[in-house]
DNA sequence: CTTGAAGCTACAGTTGCTGTAGCTCTTATA
DNA sequence: TATAAGAGCTACAGCAACTGTAGCTTCAAG
């Protein structure tokens, strides 16, 4: 029997959020002592360090929900849980494309403000005044995107 | 004069958005008409692009301020400018770092997932029993960083 | 003068937690 | 067995950076 502390500790949790996790049903209500306090059992534990490594994966408590209910149902199932994993790399690789652009602009930014030593920053000019900034706002492309 | 609308149009924002910053004090308070609606001149236009152009380089609103408190002394302000691009920029590098080794891992998660086409899943086994997930939770590393 | 689009305020909701206040419980030691 | 530290409890507020909703008012074209 875990106490909530020690799942913590496990799995590089914090506690609240393993309480948080119960709150909105990702983890299930566990036993209680006499006086209140949670207590765990080996299959929690488990079921808390897949959901924290899907986390660091990049997937969202909804995808993760999806991929433990899935895992509950083992027949006919691999192909669904194998669209969800290819979902979430398509998602990571979009994010990994977009911030490699914004790379390239900081770096041509910084750059810029380096070979002009002594007149007014050109950064604040670049932040200013991008082309594509006042205009062409209808496709909605990548905007919303997290980054 | 440019209405509210105006300014989401010609910048790609949200008229709540607009709002939304002028509440934080990213945005100044504009002039209204009898009737009580915001109307914008050009400088206030050249401050939103700045913000959204700032965002879409995935500067948080904390740095825009800071930029644009800056950018209003234009003396001995651009070794600060240049420090703010260059932490933005170590930032961006971190966060592709991170998602380029997800995106390893995912890809290993996929394939040993086609690999073995009848017998369970796989990737429930990857997720579930990854080595580093059940110890060594005591460096920080990058678990804090957003994605 | 009418009508419909656009604007207004105020507030709730989003995601994934994290922090705080003010308690109570457990457990090791004296 | 008493006590005290540390861990746990609930409930709620707050974070970033918006987005959406309800229910109204104003503006501008015809």
């Amino acid at each position: 029997m875990l106490t909530i502390g020690t799942m913590a500790k496990r799995t590089g949790t914090k506690v609240q959020t393993i309480r948080y996790y119960e709150q909105i049903g990702l983890m299930p209500e566990p036993g209680r002592t006499g006086g209140g306090q949670r207590r765990y059992g080996a299959a929690d534990l488990d079921r808390l360090a897949f959901i924290r490594h899907a986390r660091e994966l990049g997937f969202s408590l909804e995808a993760i929900r999806e991929l433990l209910d899935l895992s509950d149902t083992p027949e006919k199932s691999c192909a669904e849980i194998d669209a969800v994993a290819q979902r979430q790399l398509r998602e990571v690789q979009a994010r990994i494309a977009r911030l490699q652009s914004l790379e390239v602009e900081l770096r041509r930014m910084i750059a810029e403000c380096h070979s002009d030593r002594v007149a007014d920053c050109r950064i604040l000019e670049v932040l200013r005044d991008h082309e594509e900034c006042l205009s062409d706002h209808k496709g909605a492309g990548l905007r919303g995107m997290p980054l």
